[in-house]
Parts: C-alpha cells; sequence; structure tokens
DNA sequence: CTTTCATATGAATGTCTGCTCATATGATAA
DNA sequence: TTATCATATGAGCAGACATTCATATGAAAG
C-alpha cells in the first residue's frame, strides 16, 4: 500500500482527513483569485470609502472605462460588489464587510514582518 | 480641473487621500494571488495539520514532485511556509499563525452566502 | 425619434503562470 | 568514490488573464 520510496509518518491519515472537498478549495482559490489583482485591489480599497459611478474610478485609478468594467465584472461575478442605476450612471458599492477583513487580514500580514 | 462629461461628487478626495500607496497595493495583490491557487491552498491546508516532507504533500495531492516543489519555492518566497533539512528530507511548515486566518476569512465568505 | 452620455461586451493580443520533462544539487549509504 | 534517494531548478509549452479597441446596449435629453 505504499508508492513512495521513503516512509511517511501516520498523521498522513489525519492531513487526508482534514482536507475539505476539492470543490471548497476550488472556490477558496478562486476567492483569492479575486483579490490577486491590483487594479481589483485598487477598486475595492476605492469602494470601502465610498460608492462611486464606474467613470469616477476609471479617473481615480487613471485606466480606461473599459479596463474598469471589465473587472468590475469579475467583483460582481464573485458577489463582492453590487451595482443599482442612478440616472443614466451605475453606482458600485461593496456588498458586504467580508472585503474589508480579507483586506485587513493580509494587511497584516505584510506589516508584521 | 475636469476631465470627465458627468460631475463626481466631492468625496473623490476622500477616496484618494484613503488609497495607499502604489507598491503596498501591489504586494498586497502578489499576497492574495499567492493563495489563488487551488494547488497551493491544498498544501496550505494540509501544513495546518501537520508539517510534511516534500514527497508526502505530492502523494497526499496526487501530484508531481516537481509541480510541488515549484509550489513550494513560491509559498517559502512569500514568506508563508519555511523548511528545514532532517537527513535526506526536506521538511516544510507553516511560518506563521497568519495562513490559518487568511483562510478562515474566505472559508467564512464562502459559507455566509 | 434621434442624439448623447454612461456603461457593457466581444474579439484580439501580449503577458503571466502552472505543469512537465530533463537535469542538477546535495546528503547519505555502500 | 560511486550509487541512490530526496529535492531543486531551468527550459518549454499550453492555458489563463488583463488590457485595448471597436462596438453594442440602454437611459435620458432635445
Amino acid at each position: 500500500m505504499k508508492n513512495s520510496k521513503h516512509d511517511h509518518s501516520e498523521n498522513m491519515f489525519y492531513v487526508k482527513a482534514g482536507m475539505p472537498a476539492d470543490e471548497i478549495l476550488c472556490d477558496l482559490g478562486d476567492l483569492f483569485k479575486v483579490f490577486g489583482d491590483t487594479t481589483r485591489i485598487k477598486i475595492l480599497y476605492a469602494l470601502l470609502e465610498s460608492e462611486l459611478c464606474v467613470c469616477a474610478i476609471a479617473e481615480l485609478l487613471s485606466m480606461t472605462q473599459s479596463a474598469i468594467s471589465h473587472q468590475l465584472k469579475v467583483l460582481k461575478d464573485a458577489k463582492l460588489v453590487g451595482n443599482r442605476r442612478e440616472g443614466k450612471t451605475i453606482i458600485y458599492f461593496l456588498s458586504d464587510d467580508h472585503v474589508r477583513s480579507m483586506i485587513g487580514q493580509g494587511f497584516e500580514h505584510l506589516t508584521e514582518e
């Protein structure tokens, strides 16, 4: 029942037991992937302060409206932001407070050496 | 002082003020990027239970030793894991408890709908 | 209805990234 | 030293991804 050259300790069993289902691990990776881009991080940081329309974000980050729009779609698909129409403009906002705690957690790891 | 077609509210000022330096935002993105891969998430989850040698991880995840080794390098560069030699094998372990809290935070966002 | 403004979206492109394969390193055993 | 085991690493490739460009949608003003 062994396919490796050297002996691994028995704790391999517990390690395997503690591992969540593949689908969950995949979803988890996908969630972090959304945070793993500077542009999206910037957008989230901006929305942390105030809800904003697309072109305000574009102006803020000195980026194309198209680029921002594409990224906002990614954020929305991940349920991190929501939007509402207001006349001709569309206002984006954070959908909940998880974003704040996620970013805060990441920040901690960076600052605490 | 306006390059956009419609008026953005004055809060743009505060939004810009609240934004950290570009370098920090970049580092933050890079950190999340490390978590943004299923293989690395699996490795971290495994190490959450027990320190392990490279081939134990490879066996656990049914992946090549080379693939695991490459990913361990990424994790080590990000200071998320450390290692020590023990005879011929090299044991990897989590370098601190931030990993646990980061993953926990991500998990929360997934489960709380 | 037509025009304009704000945003969305599809295709194309260049870059990044994860895995494989072959090979190198480094420690131990013979 | 030589052989072997455990791991590391570089090159190459295929798939994923972020931005751009052109265009589409959709609401409001005229």
